[in-house]
DNA sequence: TTTTTTTAATTAACGGTGTTAATTATATTT
DNA sequence: AAATATAATTAACACCGTTAATTAAAAAAA
């Protein structure tokens, strides 16, 4: 009984290493650059071991992605001892902008790339722990939020939602380029240093003004 | 003199029968599956002489986000009719939704993916027009909407920034799959049906709280 | 302990990819 | 008609994800 238990271990003991070197290389160059031969030679194994472990690349990049959630969950670890429930949403908006900033290469698998979650439907999973764990931390503080006066009158699903998709929307701009070419072309040179900081600044004024 | 011009056009023609082809192609199969050599096939040409034509991949990428961009203005010209500002920026929003749900792989290529930007940023070339453009037609619906008594003492371009990246923030969620995911998880079946047009016309609402 | 069986890992190979260098065919100019 | 410039092609490089066939190692049975 022990037998069978033990090699489990095993198994996912060699998971791990494979997933440790497939980190590292994919923090130093990207999801792309990061190619199942090249893991294979860190971790000092032949490429085709690794479909002994992962289904196909998708299943990495699914385990990568999981990994971002993980160190994402630490960040907003701080949040707990946040009373005021909107300042709480106000600092879960900056801890998540940050996280994107910091760790361009995690967003984008964890919010942007279709693989993971193609990996996810295959296996005919329909639930997606991660990020309905992360959205009803989002949601439980929209409806924190309403016991002190805001978001009257509204939907808290749909108020979480918008929410999100904003500074999500402010995340993926930013990092594909976008935000920084409209920032040249549009506003002024005193502004660009940091226009994602005065969009946020914004959403929080208008939120205060939705009172 | 009208040597070199005739020159010109007949390398135009050549340039614009490839990005044809490969329109077809991206269209039926996506980006990813439009390879360099299934376009040369199809144009009835060497794999090689695309380079003749594009400097490379990203290069037509680039010419694809173009004409992406061209097929969404089209769209937006039935504004020019909407005398109401707000009127007319709820309209935009509805079109750029339909839009990207009508036509995921032009939205990604146009708001989403890296290659055309990148190309761009090789070229040294740090205008995008095409955004720029679509931009500055929210900015002026923005600010048209503030003489009606909108947005009041907030900072056109800001607010501008914000519906932006709010509306893309849905429609990227929405083409990645993480929003049928947490709809399916949070809302009832009653919602999930157009949890996008929910999400918009919550969106209305609060908009039509600030003013 | 030796033989058989199961499992783990490897090598070889398939069918692709974007792209560059060297070569051939085609116009253009002298 | 010969020399030159340009366009297009073939050959080749260095990769990629992944599968099938083969070998090495471990576990179970004799």
């Amino acid at each position: 009984m022990g037998r069978k238990e033990k090699n489990e271990q095993q198994r996912e003991d060699i998971r791990q290493m494979i997933l440790k070197e497939a980190k590292n290389l994919f923090l130093k160059d990207g999801y792309e650059a990061t190619s199942m031969r090249k893991v294979a030679q860190e971790v000092g194994i032949s490429p085709t071991t690794i479909y002994l472990y992962y289904k196909d690349k998708n299943d990495m990049a699914y385990a990568l992605h999981k990994e971002g959630f993980k160190m994402l969950g630490k960040q907003f670890m701080v949040l707990q001892s946040v009373e005021n429930a909107f300042e709480r949403l106000k600092a879960m908006g900056r801890i998540y902008l940050q996280f994107a900033l910091e760790n361009p290469d995690f967003y984008e698998l964890m919010f942007i790339m279709k693989e993971p979650i193609e990996f996810l439907e295959r296996q005919d999973k329909c639930e997606w722990e991660e990020g309905e764990q992360a959205f009803n931390s989002l949601l439980n503080t929209v409806a924190d939020c309403k016991k002190e006066g805001f978001f009257k009158d509204m939907d808290d699903r749909i108020v979480a939602l918008n929410i999100w998709a904003l500074v999500h929307g402010l995340c993926s701009l930013k990092l594909q380029g976008h935000l920084d070419h409209v920032a040249a072309a549009h506003l002024g040179e005193d502004m660009q240093r940091d226009v994602l900081d005065d969009a946020y600044n914004g959403l929080i004024l208008m939120i205060n003004k939705l009172r």
